[in-house]
DNA sequence: TTGTTAAATAATAACGATTATCATTAACAG
DNA sequence: CTGTTAATGATAATCGTTATTATTTAACAA
């Protein structure tokens, strides 16, 4: 954790910005809710906990700079709300998500997976591939045992 | 063009909904226009150009059963707009995309690429993949060739 | 045709996420 | 200390989208 922020603080200094109070809260947040994909507001909720004086403004604008950054991801899932996911520690790319069309629930896949599309992208379409985006839509394994669940009770009750 | 509309008009009458005069115009905009990411905005001033009665509202409502019924594919390429794309005549999935975060052009990929992706989700996962949103973002073949141009410019100033 | 109903629409108000503005404060070099 | 610049907090403004509501249209039965 305090390894990540003196990552995070030199990256900051690389650029002549500080790691100011408010900043390392924000930061803090993000590293203790890696799992999540919190929005601009659900962050501003948690660092309040700890340093209510914070303002919005200041948690946007933090965002924004740690997006600058490469430090989190901005990542959108239609729903109306930018969300903000941190770089796994060391990984080369931006990691994947399935996103459950049935309970709404985001899981993570840190493996690559996307090695030989690229090659291929970059071969066939000259495109110099720098990051990406992938999600899965579909359905999770607890809704996939549910449904079966629910089709079996259906059947029961003929 | 007709044959399409046809189609899309069948679909609707499937669930019930009637091709009105409004909706059948947002129809024509859009697959006159299928080679852009149209906004809903776009959408608007361009239908207005043949039908200037209509509202951005019903646009937004056009848009919204047009999505449902997999018509078309709302897209977010995190400017702040929702875009909306037509799905390929007859195509499985959802096509990709190769965004240049030089010049912002947008290209698309009609191939499918990730079958084998999506089998190492299903059996890997156990995530049961209904659709996917696949972008890359990197520099396009013209910006390419620019940056090429700029420096060897620069070389020669030496 | 005429009246009855529900669906669809246009105009516009409301909403909500994000951004801009601006006065105040903190950090810091000289 | 003093001046300078970066950063912050409060809040107004913006802007894409959604909700509301009165009106129009289409379908259909009497
Ligand atoms: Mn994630
Ligand atoms: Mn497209
Ligand atoms: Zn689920
Ligand atoms: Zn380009």
């Amino acid at each position: 954790m305090e390894h990540r922020i003196e990552k995070i603080k030199k990256q900051l200094h690389s650029q002549s910005y500080k790691l100011t109070p408010q900043r390392e809260a924000t930061v803090r947040v993000l590293l203790e809710n890696e799992e999540d994909h919190l929005s601009a507001e659900d962050v501003y909720l948690l660092v309040k906990e700890k340093a209510p004086e914070i303002g919005l403004a200041t948690v946007y604008r933090t965002l924004e700079l740690l997006t600058e950054l490469k430090v989190v991801d901005k990542i959108n899932f239609g729903d109306g709300v930018s969300r903000y996911d941190l770089r796994k520690e060391g990984a080369e790319h931006f990691h994947h998500h399935l996103v459950c069309i049935e309970c709404g629930s985001v899981e993570e896949i840190e493996e690559d997976l996307l090695l030989d599309v690229e090659k291929i992208v970059e071969s066939q379409w000259g495109f110099e591939v720098k990051d990406h985006r992938l999600t899965f839509h579909g359905i999770c394994r607890v809704c996939q045992k549910q449904a079966v669940t629910a089709s079996s009770a259906e059947e029961n009750k003929k």
